[in-house]
This record gives C-alpha cells, structure tokens and sequence, in this order.
DNA sequence: TAGTGCTTGTGAACACAATCACAAAGTCAT
DNA sequence: ATGACTTTGTGATTGTGTTCACAAGCACTA
C-alpha cells in the first residue's frame, strides 16, 4: 500500500486483505497501543514501522545459509528477504565443487568455517541440507552462537531449549491440502 | 515408532513429542472417538491409520509439479511425500531445455499441457515458478480441474473460493524467528 | 477372583479469545 | 461553528478451547 503512494487505511480494508473482521484487527492492534486516528484510519507508514518494531524486525540482521543445493541456490535467488531487514552474508557448503563459487555477492565458504559466524554478527541460520547432516549443521550453528535456525530438512533438529527453530517441511504442509479436497 | 517396532503408546508419551499436556491428546482424540485402549494406551498403527483417515489422507493422490527450477528440481528430489500418500505424477516447465529431462522417472513436460492434468486425476499442485508466473500457473491450474495447490511463491494467488491454496513463503517464515531473539 | 497399578475418556470448571455495540474523536461541507 | 459522516478504541458479552479431576476399564499378579 506504501508502494502504491497511499498514506492511510481502515481497519475494515485491513480485514478484507487478511480474510478476519474489522474489530478483530483494532482489539488485536489496541493490545499494543493506540495506532490509528478516529475518522481517519491508520497511517500505513507507521503502522508498518509500529508492527515491525514489535515482531523485533526493525533492525538489519544478519543470516547464514548452509546447504548450496538445489534448495540453497533457490533460497540464495530470493529477493523478498530485504522487506524484513535480512541480509544473507555467509554461505556454506561441504562440496569443494562448490566451495568459492560467488551467488550473489557471498561466496560460498568450507562448512568447517561455520564456527566463525559468532565473530560475524550472524544470529540466524537456514539449514538447507540433506536430511542426515541436519543434526550435525544444527550442533555447529548453536556453537557458533546462533540464536535463531529456519530448518528446510524433515528431521527434527534437537536444540538447547533457547534456541529458536521453526521447521518446514514440504510434505508436511502439502498433507494439508486433502482435508480441503472433496 | 511402529517402524521402531513399538505397538502402543500412551498419551504422555505422545504429548512430550509434541509437546503439549497428555488430556490435550486425549480429549482432541476424543472428539473424534474411541481410539485408545484405558490402562494400555494407543495402537499405533491403528492410531496411525485413524488419523490418516480423519485428515484424509487415507488415499493416494496424484500431485503435479510446476518449476522445475532449483526450487522445483529440490522438490522433486525430496522423499517424504511417501508417507503422506502423494505421488508426484507430472512435472512442468516452459523452458525448452528442460522439457523431456526426466527426474524421478517423471519426464517434464511443457507448461502448455498443464491442460491434461484434469484427465488424468491429478487433483494437487505445487507452484515452483517465479513470482511473476504465479498466477496465469494458478490460473491454469484452476482450469484444469486442480483442488488443491501448494504455493512456494511470495505472490498472493487468486483462486475461486473452492481451491484451496497453501502458501508457504520463505521470508515471512523467516520473519517469525527474530522475536524469539533477544 | 480379588487386588494393584496404569491409562483412557469426559463432564465440569476455568481461562482465553472473538464478537458486539457504542462512546470518543476525527474529517469535511456549509 | 455546526451537523453529518467516518473510523477508532474498548468495556461488556458471548463463544470456544484448555485444564482439571476422577470414574471407568484393562493388564498383570498371586
């Protein structure tokens, strides 16, 4: 909407966007303060720094990628991470077929060079690798100090108890789809 | 666990997987019946096939997959689909120097046939293709007689209201890790 | 067969979230 | 300045899901 040059919104537009009710979004919003103006609406510039600043997205933070396969090159090729301030600036691999090449401005580093991420400011990490190095990518990114993992493999990956993961797994979220189908 | 040759489990058990209370376990069992045996526990198999059922994914289905780019080819490379039932059946792509490759002994086949899938009772799909494709493929999809799809571009997708789609886009799922960050 | 130890299934109680209805506060035209 | 019109913010209400506590039921032993 920012995009579009429009500078306010309803509460009733926002609920369309989202599929929920108009009073749904205000209760929701009034739980973390008053962002709108009576008549008016809501300054969609604010709001969005106001949503950003809760969700802890208003800074720039630094992401590590491991795994350069298929699914890393596809992850590597996204552009939709600069909208909530995520930089990619570390890639790693264990193919030194891989190991070197540039994708994107990084270039792809030795899997054993993951224990420098901590000096480098990187606090979150996408495992993109096969299912059986999962585990062991895991361990070396919490040594390295990473606090928060987006985990691409099936496996479920064991962490101390402060660190985030959240998984993803395609077959998963596919094996929703049936219960929708007649 | 019933590859792990285990034949019952309790409810505790259960709830420490997942991590919730065993009577959250047991009463959302319960509304769907009688699945456990009191002083014994789950059948696991039959507990397994009871889901399956509730969650509909008791059948085979044919899925299509469209993109057969990194994204598609690390899909497409993925074993998991197995448990849940799905079979990948087709795959598409408009580029010509993909087109005939076979991957998975599923030969690509060019996007114009996208047509095709209804006869041949592929009702899911998963949308592999960049942002700006997304939605003539959805559209296609539609036409084709699709029920289900499976959406890996950032670009919301427009559907009659019958189709279900699931989107899964990478950024926002990243997005949710930095408020668990300190 | 009676007793002991588990584990389920569920009504009742409780906590939480969604919905409603409306006062408060703004805009705009006259 | 006033009145008509919008739109937010929120107490009160309603609805829904979670938690609890315990009776019911099964396995196993003696």
């Amino acid at each position: 909407m920012s995009r579009q040059g429009l500078s306010s919104v309803s509460s009733s537009k926002l609920a369309d966007f989202v599929s929920v009710n108009p009073w749904q979004i205000r209760k929701d919003f009034s739980y973390f303060g008053d962002f709108g103006t009576r008549g008016v609406g809501y300054d969609i510039e604010n709001l969005a720094k106001q949503i950003k600043k809760i969700l802890k997205l208003d800074t720039t933070r630094k992401t590590a990628l491991v795994g350069v396969g298929n699914l890393g090159s596809a992850i590597m090729a996204y552009t939709g991470f600069g909208t909530y301030g995520f930089q990619i600036t570390a890639a790693f691999d264990n193919d030194p077929a891989k190991i070197g090449r540039k994708m994107n401005d990084v270039a792809v580093e030795n899997i054993s060079m993951l224990d420098t991420l901590g000096k480098r400011q990187v606090d979150m990490a996408i495992i993109a690798v096969p299912e059986q190095a999962a585990q062991d990518v895991a361990d070396a990114l919490v040594r390295a100090g990473v606090k928060g993992i987006l985990n691409f493999s099936p496996r479920r990956i064991v962490v101390p108890k402060k660190i985030k993961v959240i998984t993803i797994d395609i077959a998963t979220d596919l094996a929703r789809l049936p219960y929708y189908i007649p």
